[in-house]
DNA sequence: TCCTCTATTGAAAGCGGTTTCAAAACGGCT
DNA sequence: AGCCGTTTTGAAACCGCTTTCAATAGAGGA
């Protein structure tokens, strides 16, 4: 192995300066098509990287971004949906030749020190960070650190903040929609506090009922924390109501809902029907298969790296970029329809 | 928002040189208490703290790792195995001050191109990798880049090579073992043959019956690779031989086999047993909650962190680092254990 | 008192890029 | 041929810190 390359050996083999190299590198004007075409071939030749610390020094620019998830939970990954976004920003960055600095915080209040590394490193170009309502408060440091910052999900406080979210208001409306189609009047759901995504899902459960002139009963209403724990002690104290069908708010919470259901000696779909939220991998694995609300994870995670880049590149000329994806329902069997039509 | 302070602002303060100051920064000796004081003091009534960056570029270290996970499945995450690993070395990599940059590689033939991606930017103090028989090919690239890595799983050919593995034969050996203890005698197993783990547990597997004087019948083994489909498959391809219990070689593919049990009509445990491998959330998600092995997946991050770190630290100075973490069996419902203590 | 040795200290040389600025080269005009 | 205005190009400064190395100061011994 030959010694490190540096932009002075470029130069050198290309018999130009290492201003010309740096002009090259970066796609500025002022080289002849020539030269350009020189360097260029030595470059590839030798499979130079320009050492990014160096150039981070010299120009203020790392492309290392960072995704912060901040949850509850002990362990965040046994809930698939934070797996999912963290491969689909994983394949963004590597897309956008950006390096994906990882960083997870827990609950115990970690969070502001694990910012203040990361803020105090100085070492990032922007972060992409999940949103809830206790990450909501990072905004103001964030702010004040003037680094370019996207979220994942919608704050509680979004103004002028860039996110990417899914329509979460529709998801819970077209779940409950479908169960109300399929005859079910008595519908509960488990939602989440935790963030606004839980809070929309409610939302759009709630106008579902009222489209159909249905009363929104308190008492169908049970809250979880996206643990399957959490859901299954909701379904537990949801059943003395005596729902029909439940929507439930995540596949991690169905998990937890069949589970209480299963063990109340409940069959699904035949004597409750449910319909579950995001469509990860337990929901195909689950028994009975889930019918769900699919959640576009991998466009979601893409577009954070893309807003992210975009946001990094022309700094602040524009305001908020704000997008909310669409969702889909997804039928399989636990909402019953699929019974319903193999028994025509 | 006063200007920006650098060493020289401090030191110009506390009328010393820059190399004084870093020397106190650095908790250096040479300094006499006094001057170390009075620069303490400028440091802390100023707030100043040093710029990361130069800091890194002077001392070419960047206290940034890599952990490159290479799968061939398309989602990589859908297997819980990889999240819990991630969230693992996530958190080593915190508590060793380390920034932690992630790297996802897929079937295709990317490996390469991302490894010399990653090799190339000059940016990582040290890479931690996953073990299968693709990515063992990186090696030889590994060493020839001369940066320090770390497997987790037992490479191929482990030669010299810093691993952190699980007993895996272990694994394999008291899964069989129990069942062979609860009397069943047509053991069959899935296992894999993308890595070491598989063959290991495999190995296991054999070694339990053949300890209790039973033949290795080929036709009571499928291969899966690691997917929930790919077992699925095995277990169909298995229930001819009409196995009284089967030892699986992952969560993920023992949610695969029950649906094939399932959908064949078999009860478990009553018509047959399973015992599972990992322990990861899957495991007691399922219905029934698997008998499995248990990983110490938490530990195999944090030493693969730790292990990475000593090599940074003194460099090469020893022998290859490799660790062997125990597992334990967790008992469920799948093996029928449970019931049977249940009945009595 | 003078000399040697060691603990402190500062000047300066990197680290590997980017960026500024002046010089060189070139083409078009008069 | 002599000028002028663009492009191109390279030399050198600079980013903020670490580290080497020589200089200085102070202590101890002869």
């Amino acid at each position: 192995m030959s010694s490190k390359l540096t932009i002075q050996s470029i130069a050198d083999l290309a018999q130009v300066s290492k201003a010309t190299v740096s002009r090259v590198l970066n796609g500025y004007p002022h080289v002849r098509p020539e030269v350009r075409e020189r360097v260029s071939k030595v470059i590839r030749e030798t499979g130079y990287q320009p050492n990014n610390i160096a150039r981070l020094l010299a120009s203020e620019r790392s492309s290392i971004i960072g995704l912060v998830i901040s949850a509850g939970a002990r362990m965040v990954f046994s809930d698939p949906y934070f797996s999912a976004l963290t491969e689909a920003v994983s394949k963004g960055a590597a897309a956008n030749r950006l390096i994906l600095s990882l960083f997870v915080s827990y609950a115990e209040g970690q969070g502001h020190d694990t910012l203040n590394g990361i803020l105090a490193s100085g070492l990032f170009d922007g972060l992409i960070l999940t949103a809830d309502h206790r990450g909501d408060a990072f905004i103001p440091q964030l702010r004040a650190a003037g680094i370019p910052f996207v979220f994942v999900g919608r704050p509680s406080d979004a103004a002028g903040v860039h996110y990417v979210d899914a329509d979460n208001r529709l998801g819970g409306y077209i779940a409950t929609a479908h169960l109300l189609e399929r005859g079910f009047r008595r519908v509960a759901t488990i939602g989440s506090d935790q963030n606004t995504a839980g809070d929309d899902r409610v939302a759009g459960y709630r106008s579902a009922l009222q489209e159909v002139g249905l009363p929104f009963d308190r008492d169908l209403v049970a809250y979880g924390d996206y643990s399957l724990e959490s859901a299954y002690n909701a379904m537990r104290a949801l059943l003395p109501r005596e729902p029909e069908a439940v929507f439930v708010g995540s596949d991690t919470m169905s998990l937890g809902a069949l589970r209480a259901l299963r063990e109340a000696g409940l069959r699904v779909p035949q004597d409750i029907a449910l319909v579950s939220h995001d469509d990860l991998p337990p929901a195909v694995q689950a028994d009975p298969p889930l019918t769900t609300v699919q959640q576009p994870i991998a466009r979601t995670g893409a577009l954070a790296v893309e807003t992210l880049a975009q946001i990094i590149g022309d700094c602040g000329g524009f305001g908020a970029l704000q997008t909310v994806l669409p969702v889909q329902l997804v039928i399989r069997e636990s909402c019953g329809a699929a019974q319903a039509i193999g028994s025509r």
